[in-house]
DNA sequence: ACTTGACTTGGACAATCGACCAGGACGACC
DNA sequence: GGTCGTCCTGGTCGATTGTCCAAGTCAAGT
C-alpha cells in the first residue's frame, strides 16, 4: 500500500511523522505504533529504520532542537538604529515566532524534562540548552553589529539570561495563553537589556578578533 | 502486615508516598504499584483511597504546589535597608530553597507539561501558577514593607516577570547543574529589580488606593 | 526469466499498566 | 460473644506498550 522508500528517506519522514504526533497529542502519545500510523507505514518500518524507540525520539529531539533554533534566528530584522529599536524589533520577531509553534515549544519542555529522567535522552537537555545559549550569543552579536554597542556583563552571563527569559514567559504563556502579557514582559526585560548595552569603540565592526 | 489507618490518613500517606516516588524517579515512575510500595500497602488499598490514579495525581501536585510556596515565603529574611540589600537577601534565601530540592523541582515542571497535554490534569498547571504569581506579589509587598519603596510598574506585571525569570534560571539548573551561574543570574535580575523601586510616599504603607 | 537484496507487512510475544473484585482481618458496639 | 462496618489483601482481567520475526513484495541486475 505504501511507496517504497531507502532507509534513509523513510527516516526522515518517520521522524516529521513523530514530530507531529507529539507536538500535537504530547510526547508520551508518540508510540511507535501511532508514529507509524501518521506516516502511514506498518509497525514493522519503524524497527527496520530505528534500532529502538529511544533512537527516534532523539532524532526527533535533533530535529525540533534545529527547527527552534532556525526559526529564531532565520527571522531577525536587521535596521541600524539605536540599541532599545534594535532589541524591540528582535523580541517581537522571536516572540511572534513562539506564538505560533505553541505545540512544539510545549514539546521542547517535554523533552527537556524527560531528557533529565531516562537516561536514554541524556544528552538531549544538554544539547537543547547548548544551542540556546548559542542562539543567545549570535543574537547579542547582530545587536552589536546593528546598534554598535558593547555589552557590561560577559557575554555568556547575558545569553544564559536571555534564555531564562523567554524560557519563563513562555511556560507561562503555555500555561494562562495571555500573549500580551508575555509580549509586554518581554518587552519589559529587552529594556532592561538595552542598559547594559555601551556604546562600542569606533571601528569595532571589523575587528573579528578574540574567541 | 500493616497497620489499619482510617482513610483519611492512609490518603496523606499515599500522597506522601507518591511524591516520594515521582520526585525520585519522575511523573511516570509514579504508578499505582510503585506509590502502593513505597507506601508498604498492597496494590487494592490505592484504589480504596482514590478513585482514579488522575485523582491521586491531582491531590499529589496540590501536595507540591503548597510545599514549594510554604518554602517560597516561609524562610523570608526581614530586614529594613535599601532596597537592593533586601532583594539581594530574599534572592539568595529562595535559590538556596530550589538548590536544595532538585527533584520536586524537576517534578514540578513535569507536572506542568503533563497539565497542558492531560485534560485530566487540566487545572493543575493554572493553579500553580496562580501560586506563584501571589507568592511573588506577597514578596513585593515584603520588599515595600521593609525597604519603604512602591513600584514603577504595576504589580501584577512585576509578579509575572518574578516568575518567569525564576522558572527560567531554575530550568536551565536542572541541565546544566551551574549553580553558581545560576545564583549569579538572578541577583543580576534583582538589580534590575530594584530599579523599579521607587521611594514610597511617607505613611504609604496603609495606602491601599491605586489599581 | 530468475535471482538477489532492499524494503514492507502484520501478527505474535512478554511485560506493564489501571482497574476491579471476592474475600479475609480487625476493631467497635450492642 | 456475636454482629457489623471499616479497612486490607492479592489475584485477575483487558488494554496498551516495545520488540521481534517469518513471510511477502518489488525493482534492479544478470
Amino acid at each position: 500500500m505504501m511507496n517504497r522508500l531507502p532507509v534513509a528517506e523513510r527516516r526522515e519522514q518517520l521522524i516529521e511523522a513523530a514530530l507531529a504526533v507529539a507536538s500535537r497529542d504530547g510526547i508520551d502519545a508518540a508510540t511507535v505504533r501511532a508514529v507509524a500510523a501518521e506516516a502511514g507505514v506498518s509497525l514493522g518500518v519503524v524497527h527496520y529504520c530505528f534500532q529502538d524507540k529511544d533512537e527516534l525520539l532523539r532524532a526527533m529531539a535533533h530535529a525540533i532542537t534545529a527547527a527552534n533554533l532556525e526559526r529564531s534566528l532565520g527571522e531577525l530584522p536587521v535596521e541600524k538604529e539605536d540599541p532599545e529599536s534594535v532589541i524591540e524589533g528582535i523580541i517581537d520577531a522571536l516572540w511572534t515566532g513562539i506564538k505560533e509553534s505553541r505545540g512544539p515549544q510545549l514539546l521542547s519542555y517535554e523533552l527537556t524534562t524527560s531528557s533529565l529522567r531516562h537516561s536514554e535522552l541524556n544528552q538531549v537537555a544538554i544539547e537543547q540548552y547548548r544551542g540556546q545559549w548559542a542562539a543567545a550569543e549570535q543574537v547579542l552579536n547582530l545587536v552589536e553589529r546593528s546598534a554598535h554597542v558593547g555589552w557590561s556583563v560577559p557575554r555568556g552571563t547575558l545569553a544564559r539570561t536571555i534564555v531564562a527569559v523567554v524560557d519563563g514567559f513562555s511556560l507561562a504563556w503555555l500555561v494562562d495563553g495571555d500573549s500580551e502579557a508575555a509580549r509586554s514582559g518581554l518587552q519589559g526585560f529587552g529594556r532592561f537589556l538595552a542598559t547594559m548595552a555601551v556604546p562600542a569603540p569606533v571601528d569595532a565592526d571589523a575587528a573579528a578578533t578574540p574567541a
